[in-house]
DNA sequence: CTGAAAGCGCTTACAG
DNA sequence: CTGAAAGCGCTTACAG
């Protein structure tokens, strides 16, 4: 089997010393020029490339990030590994992917693997069973071996950390408003189960803004739903039973699903029931290919959403840990965290309603 | 700032030697039972895990495979990493995934990466680019390293190497007799641009099936569409100015427009227009998400379609890769590598048409 | 100008 | 039963 090729070799080869061989590729003036250029012709002859492990294991550093991230199937995931990516490679780090698939055994697995020295820091999303079992004994034990870890979007308050979020809460809120602003009585809400804590800010959002209208909290019309996909029957029953004439969807795939179990329910989009939510865009894209006719989308009939831009939050994140990284080196100061807050507002299409 | 503990500072610590660290640790008899078990302890009890980096080195291999693909926003490669990484766990391998974005710059970058180290083999689908450049150059280099690499769906035959495939061609020419069997007389092709391996495949296909049929081949029944999303224009011309009464699609979101646009022209799909394709499950998962009435959306008509099952493909490139890391150690002869064509069949159902 | 030595963290054949 | 030494591939301070 044929191996890499290395300065050992090399050195063999021109008989020459390994120290020679190294500065010689690195152009030190150290080395006579003669030498010098000899070794670096026969280097780029064969194709030498330094063996990362071994420059890894001198420099205690491998200059690579790991991203663990719960799922890939979503846009959002997708520009926020480009947005890391491109940072990271800016500033002459690498980056390595780990899937979680929602589960935290995975999570947990793939975290121990990275952290086995395979990385010098991480960015991650937390899966939805992590989440819900509220177990993050994993990430504590990577931090207490000295590596930085920044949460990015759906976040705990158990673990001190850097964390780059956007403000759902208030986005949320704006949301809810605009819909009591335009006369709408009742408003429901679709959200998720309460231990992802994106849903559960988002949730708060939709409280507040009621009561701050004294409009009477109604448990009956708030719908938790943690299948999405075989959820439709539950949410025509809730639109059914309920005189609803607005929906906050914490999601896309959330606000899909209702304008169509809404449409099939006889119900006019937006005009007897308003559907506002948050999007990612991922599935207007599928859902309307070629965007000429969106009011004839589900997608089309959600003028008003918030699009939280993951582009600012990965960009973000992944200066946080790099410039943790690089200042790290000596300093002892460690509880300096700081949690990024990302303003993300209501977007308003002109013929809104 | 903290550090991951060594067994040089467990040996500090507990006044031995590193060499009786580290066979303590790995439970070595050579070791006393007092010295063992307290070393252990400590290890136990700081959490002491082997820097993976220093093993890689030492022993010349990482037990990690590296996976390239071109996106992952597709329900698709979400199967296959998820297939690799099964296999891959089970022989005591880790995963790397690195997304080319279907850039060829980026491809290279990754593979580049990758290969200075990081990994044993490779498992990759190439990005559109690269195969539209027919630069296959990096892919050598590497194996030139001795790193094997096993191509998937996405292939080419400039390298010579393992690989994984689908009967593409065999597949569509299924789809497309099945169409001729049932009267269909004008039979459209809507593809991919030619340097698209496997929409090539499926392209030669179709025009294998109508020349066994007599059928003759009409240049103008075929529309090779390169950026789907700005396309719905072409194809409404497209279905608008021939008498088209089926039309094979080489993928499912080509298959969706292709329908949405026929409906939109008020032609009944399947009855005017039949549509075969291929696909993947993901659009369909999006566009109906509780799939209670399948024909409410533009698949619903898509009832007979070819549905190539990632999974198997997946865990075959795993054992592939893995049979030769393992195999590799000593052996010289390389040349027996091998393609791996998993036969696929079109799926029809009950009410078709 | 060139090279031997130490060290990054680990394992293992070999002494004692 | 324990430990010193060599080596994986590299860099760099230090001799010569």
């Amino acid at each position: 089997m044929k191996r890499k090729l290395t300065l050992k070799q090399i050195a063999k080869d021109l008989n020459v010393s390994i120290s020679t061989v190294s500065k010689s590729i690195r152009n030190s003036t150290e080395i006579g020029e003669e030498t010098r250029l000899k070794v670096q012709a026969y280097a780029k002859l064969y194709h030498y490339t330094p063996n990362n492990i071994a420059l890894s294991l001198k420099n205690r550093k491998t200059k690579t990030i790991g991203i663990i991230i719960p799922e890939i199937v979503h846009h959002f995931f997708s520009t926020v590994i480009n947005g890391i990516e491109h940072v990271a490679n800016d500033n002459g780090y690498n980056v390595i992917i780990c899937l979680s698939d929602e589960s935290f055994d995975k999570e947990v697995l793939n975290m121990e693997m990275l952290a086995k020295g395979s990385i010098d820091g991480f960015i991650m999303s937390l899966s939805k069973e992590t989440q819900f079992k509220g177990d993050f004994n994993h990430i504590t034990e990577v931090m207490n071996q000295g590596m930085p870890v920044v949460m990015f979007d759906r976040v705990t308050d158990e673990i001190l950390c850097d964390k780059v979020i956007i403000d759902d809460k208030a986005a949320a809120y704006e949301a809810v408003q605009s819909m009591i602003d335009k006369g709408r009585k009742k408003i429901a809400l679709v959200t998720t189960m309460d231990y992802i804590s994106v849903g559960k800010l988002r949730t708060d959002g939709y409280t507040k803004a009621l009561l701050d209208n004294s409009i009477p909290f109604d448990e009956n019309l708030i719908l938790k739903i943690d299948d999405i996909v075989n959820s439709e029957l539950t949410i025509s029953t809730f639109l059914k039973d309920k005189a609803i004439d607005a929906v906050f969807a914490v999601n896309e795939l959330f606000a899909v699903t209702i304008i169509k179990t809404a449409t099939k329910l006889g119900l006019n989009v937006p005009n007897d029931i308003a559907v506002i939510a948050f999007t990612d865009g991922i599935i207007s894209k599928y859902s309307t290919p070629a965007r000429s006719r969106p009011t004839s989308s589900p997608l089309g009939s959600l003028r008003n959403h918030i699009r939280p831009n993951p582009t600012i939050r990965s960009l973000m994140a992944a200066k946080i840990l790099i410039n943790r990284l690089e200042s790290e080196e000596e300093e002892e100061g460690e509880e300096n965290y700081r949690t990024e807050v990302i303003a993300t507002h209501l977007i308003e299409r002109e013929s809104t309603n």
